[in-house]
This record gives structure tokens, C-alpha cells and sequence, in this order.
DNA sequence: TAAAACGTTGGAAACGTTACCGTCCAGGAG
DNA sequence: CTCCTGGACGGTAACGTTTCCAACGTTTTA
């Protein structure tokens, strides 16, 4: 580049004093057009952004968001694993919809433990972003009170702090999986439940919920309290309850980690079996359908939770929602795959996500 | 502020000259510690230390940003569709090793065309990220030339300039699992391929080659160019090419999308086939294992692509490495997982040869 | 003992933008 | 004709940090 033409040293783009040089305006004037252009004369107005094209201006965000009561055009998105379908959709969709308002989402780097959260969060606020999404930890958030940023909790509420919070039907979702099995008959049915996050505990009270309005007594030997969330330990507990005496006619799995242990565990099981039991997952996930025997699953548009909680957070950023925190709250629906007899007088609704 | 006490007014953090007043040091003195503390006084040190403790004080990363030269302490991430596992867990990666280096990631909304990525990019650069990492689209990647950042290029490389590229060995990858196939004794193999990707090309490649070695023709009209990359494509693809008169005995599909769509079609064959082919994919997916014909797969380590992305791009942000563009290539490796039996008189042929 | 060297510290400039405040000019009202 | 009003515009302070330079005190060197 040995060019006597304005090419500039490469590193420093051009700002907009190097504009208002070139259009012969004022500093402000430029800022004025950038922004809108209220209050400037289309004449200057058109030279200016003439300028703005040949120099290849752009605004730089980071300077922007010093100006004090400023914040990013960025929003931050705090949660766990992205390999886990259920994340990357919200992730997905959350991304989609602050795209249109040309925000962009920081990712925290989210170690497992909670203390690892607190610190990817204040990491995250130091970006001064404008708005937090987190799909929280078991520890307390009330270090968020004071952050000055809005919060949008998304899937569980956090503890500590009145935030908004967008979620699925827990319970409606258990009770809909539950009477599903009870439908088809089935009154030993066991429970595998993922380490206590506050989802769980829901879908286990629409479990309790659904037998006690059928009128069934619950087994809690069936009540299956795993040490950890992934399919292994379900394998692990699905083997080791279907080998007991007395085994359960139906499992229901309340994640879809979970859900792909117990399949894993009967597939192996196979013919020692005196009969498969009936499934049925919660959160629909990829391939459901193609497996050996097709598994029925509670579900609900977690796309839609991602884009509930960025609408809902760029309103609050932008301040033109000042209502008091609120709760969204998504319905389930069940996918039936026809593991099992029809039920008997069944009317379930289907819920595509 | 018509206190005397220091309690800010709850929206406004306390600033570095908060500490400095508070620690009754000069505003430079507080910088240093703040980074690191060289070249002050242990003691000193120590009261400037005391004084953030005590009033909160976290390093306000926007301003840090803006001074000249100085770039952000965030990576960009450009990417596809979060959804797919590919993406998702080179994100995952990528974001864990940022994170350890104390670099948020920030996700652009990527739209499908080019002209999406492009903007999506530009966003980006305004907000003055230290690195780009990209996965690129078709459209040619000039414009990044001279935005005085570091660009790595993830999975495939991009047109019109030259950067840093991680990859998987695509054209290796297509051999093995070609090699597989023929190894069976399978002498008509059809290739299902995505929209031309660059990675596509490559396996392509691969596959031809894989032929050649055997001395074996390649039946061109089981090169099968989808005209999208999604499983239903696949799916439709598959039924036809099953059900022409003189059917492949294996099928080579090229994408983990691509795999789901052949295992459903063929699953809802199922018996109008005189036998079912060998289908072996490229990319591992979760559950793969699972289904009724467990399938045979190229795989590589998509998460250290993640990951050596981000290394090589910390790298090249801080300024500690400064060599030309280095192009990375990632091992495939090939995971039996017995589908893919002979075909039906392949005995007879691999005994004749 | 004076000068030089060094380590420690304070202060100010700069980064690129926005918001505010003044100035200027044109045009309408008196 | 003068005064006032209001729109258009220019200039400047401010945001919070880092970096540079000067100033100071202490120690080493000549």
C-alpha cells in the first residue's frame, strides 16, 4: 500500500471528525446525522453521509457506550452447557431476535459452579451491557440488585432477586407426561429426576399432581433422585430399577439428557425384560423419532422462550417497559410417538416445536 | 450527592477516581495496581486494594476499550445455525477457552445470505472486538483486510483473503469412510453432498480418490448435489435413489444433517428395499449409536477445532504470535459402528478380485 | 558533597462519541 | 426598522480508562 491517496495507515479507521473535515461541517452535525438526522438540513445532511460513504465511516460502539447513562448495544446470555439442544435453541433464538434490534449477545464463559457464574456475570456487567439473560445457577442473585442493568431469568427463577422471568409450564408439563402413562394404564411409573434444579422440582409436583387426581398412590421407591443430570446416571438408575423385584410399567424421564439414558439402558436391558416399559421424555429432542421405539415427549417452544426473554429485555434496556417484573410462562404440550397402547380416551393435543 | 458518605446513587459504579480519593492516591497509581501493580509500592498497593474491596470497584472494560490502540476484551464469533451440535460445540469450545483468558465471546446474528454475514461482521468491528472468529459463507471476505483485526477462519477457509485457518482433513475424512465402504466389498456407493460448501468439495475429493486407489469407477449419477443441506433433502434424496432400478449398496452421506435424512428414509423403506445399504456419515451425532441400524461415521475432534481457534486468535490479538497465516488441519477418524454389512453377493466378488 | 540515577507517585492528555449550550441567520411580528 | 423567535449548526465538556511525562525523594556514583 504505497498509495498517495487517503488510504489510511491501516489500523486507524476513520471517525468523525475525519467526516466533519471532509464534509465541512461540524463535529456535532455529524453526530446529529448518524443519529437520525433530526435537526440538520437535508442539504448538509446528504453531504455528510457522502462523506460518511467514501471514508467508510463507522460509528464506534465502544466509545458510544462510555457517554455516561449509555449503555452497549450488546446484551449478555449466561447459561450452561451450548451442547445441550435445549441451550443452543435458546441461544438461537434469543440471538435472532436481538439481531433485528442490532444488538448483538456476549456469551459468558460459564464454568459449572456457581461461584463461576457470579464471576461471568460480573465480567459481563463490566461490558456495561445493556441487559442480562441468564439461565441461573442455584446460588443467590441478589449481587444483581444493585448492577443498575435489567435481568431477564430464563427457564427457573433465580433466588434473591425480583427479576423478570420467562419459563416453561413445569408442573403442567409433568402432569401432562404423567397422565399420559396413567391414561395408558400404567400405575407403577417411575420418576428420574436431574439434581435439584427448580424445573425438576415442578414436573415432580405435576407427577404427584396427575396420580393424585387419578387417584393412584405414588411409589416413592420409584421416585428416582439422581447424583447427576446426564444420561449416564440415568442408564445407570434405569438398569438398576428395572431389574428390581418389582419392576415400574413406565419411566418418566424429566430431561432429555435423562431421557436418552433410559432409552440407552433398555436398548441394552432388551430381552432380559419380562416387558419394555413405556417412556416418556421431557423436551423434545432430535432423532426422537427414529429410535427403535419412537418415544412420546412433553414439549414446549424453547425457541420461543429465547425470543420472549430478548423482546422482553430489550424493552426493559430501552426503558420503554418500566411494568413491574413479570412472568412468562409457556405452555407444554405432549408428542405422542406411540410407545405403547393408545390411550384409551385420549385427546391429547400435539405441540410441534 | 448530598451525602457525606460515599453511597453512590445505585445506578453509577464507583469509578477509578473513587478508589483514588478513597485510597488517597493519584488516579495513575490505581491504574497500576489495577493492572497488575508494577512499579508501586507494596503499601501503597495494598490501600488501593482496600479501597476497591471496600467500595466495589470493577474496571469499567468499555472505557479500557477505547483507549487508542487498545481493543476490547471480547472475540466475535461468527457462525451458522447454533441448533446444529457442529456449531454449537464450537462455540462451546471456543467460549471456554476466551473465558480462561478472560475474553468474553460475542455471538453476531447471522442471517442466512452473505450480505447478512458481511453486516454481521461489520457490527462486530464497530464494537471494537480483538479477534474475529468466523465461519465463513460463500461471499468473498476482502472487506476484512484492512479492518486492522485478527481473523480466524474456522472449518473452511474463505476467498479474498489470506488468514488463519483451523479445519478438519475433509478430503482424509472422505477417503476413510470410502475406504470403509469399499473395504466391504460395496462397488456402488452413492455420495449425498450439501450445497457447495467448501468442506463438501473436499470430501468429494476424498471419496474419488478412495475410488481410484481401489480401481473402481465412480457411477456419476450416484453423486447426488442436494440443492439444500438439511435432512428433509436428504430424505427425498435417498427414497429416489433407492428405488431406481439398479439401487447403491451404500450411501456416503457427507453432513450429520444429511445422515438423519438418509436413516429416515430408509427407515421408512424399510422392506420395499431387497436390502438395505450401508450408509456411513460424515460427523458423529449424539445418538447415532442408538437407532435400529447403529450408523458408521467420519469424525474428528470439533471440539479442539473450537479451541484451537480461540488459541490461535489470543495469540494473535496480544501480538505473541506474528507468523504468517497458519493453516491448521484436524485428524478424521472413523467410528465402526457395524452398520454397513456386506452386500448381499459380495463375497463372491471380493473373492474374484 | 554534588550530581546522577532510580523508583514511586501525581497529573494531564487522549481515545470517539453524545449532549448541551451558545451563536448565527432568516423571517415574522410589532 | 427593530426586536424576537426558532431552526441550524459549531464548539466543548464529559464519560472512565491508560499512558506518558514531570516531580519528588531516596540512594548510588563520581
Amino acid at each position: 500500500m504505497s498509495e498517495t491517496f487517503p488510504t489510511k495507515p491501516e489500523v486507524s479507521r476513520p471517525t468523525m471528525i475525519d467526516v466533519a473535515r471532509r464534509a465541512g461541517v461540524g463535529l456535532g452535525t455529524v453526530s446529529r446525522v448518524v443519529n437520525g438526522g433530526h435537526g440538520v438540513r437535508d442539504e448538509t445532511a446528504q453531504r455528510v453521509r457522502a462523506a460518511i460513504d467514501e471514508l467508510g465511516f463507522q460509528r464506534n460502539e465502544v466509545a458510544r457506550a462510555l457517554r455516561p447513562g449509555k449503555k452497549s448495544t450488546s446484551l449478555a446470555l449466561v447459561l450452561g452447557d451450548l451442547t445441550n439442544p435445549f441451550y443452543a435453541t435458546i441461544a438461537k433464538s434469543s440471538l435472532e431476535i436481538a439481531g433485528q434490534s442490532g444488538f448483538a449477545v456476549v456469551l459468558g464463559s460459564v464454568d459449572e459452579d456457581p461461584e463461576g457464574e457470579k464471576r461471568a456475570i460480573q465480567e459481563l456487567v463490566s461490558r456495561q451491557v445493556a441487559g442480562l439473560m441468564i439461565v441461573p445457577d442455584q446460588g443467590d442473585h441478589a449481587f444483581l440488585e444493585g448492577a443498575g442493568v435489567p435481568v431477564v431469568f430464563v427457564d427457573r427463577p433465580a433466588t434473591g432477586i425480583d427479576a423478570d422471568i420467562v419459563m416453561v409450564d413445569n408442573e403442567g408439563g409433568g402432569r401432562l407426561a404423567t397422565e399420559h402413562l396413567l391414561a395408558q394404564g400404567h400405575e407403577r411409573i417411575a420418576i428420574l429426576l436431574a439434581p435439584s434444579y427448580y424445573t425438576i422440582g415442578r414436573r415432580l409436583r405435576g407427577f404427584r399432581r396427575a396420580h393424585r387426581a387419578a387417584g393412584i398412590d405414588v411409589d416413592e421407591s420409584l421416585v428416582i433422585q439422581l447424583p447427576e443430570g446426564n444420561a449416564e446416571a440415568a442408564e445407570k438408575a434405569t438398569r438398576e430399577v428395572m431389574l428390581r423385584p418389582d419392576p415400574p410399567t413406565a419411566i418418566f424421564a424429566s430431561t432429555n439428557f435423562l431421557t436418552e439414558g433410559v432409552l440407552r439402558a433398555l436398548g441394552e436391558l432388551g430381552s432380559q425384560l419380562k416387558s419394555e416399559p413405556a417412556v416418556v421424555g421431557f423436551d423434545d429432542f432430535r432423532l426422537a423419532d427414529m429410535l427403535p421405539t419412537p418415544v412420546t415427549v412433553v414439549a414446549s417452544d424453547i425457541a420461543e422462550l429465547g425470543r420472549s426473554a430478548a423482546r422482553l429485555l430489550l424493552d426493559r434496556a430501552s426503558g420503554a417497559d418500566t411494568r413491574p417484573p413479570q412472568r412468562i410462562v409457556l405452555p407444554c404440550g405432549l408428542i405422542e410417538r406411540g410407545s405403547g397402547e393408545r390411550p384409551p380416551d385420549s385427546a391429547a393435543k400435539r405441540k410441534a416445536r
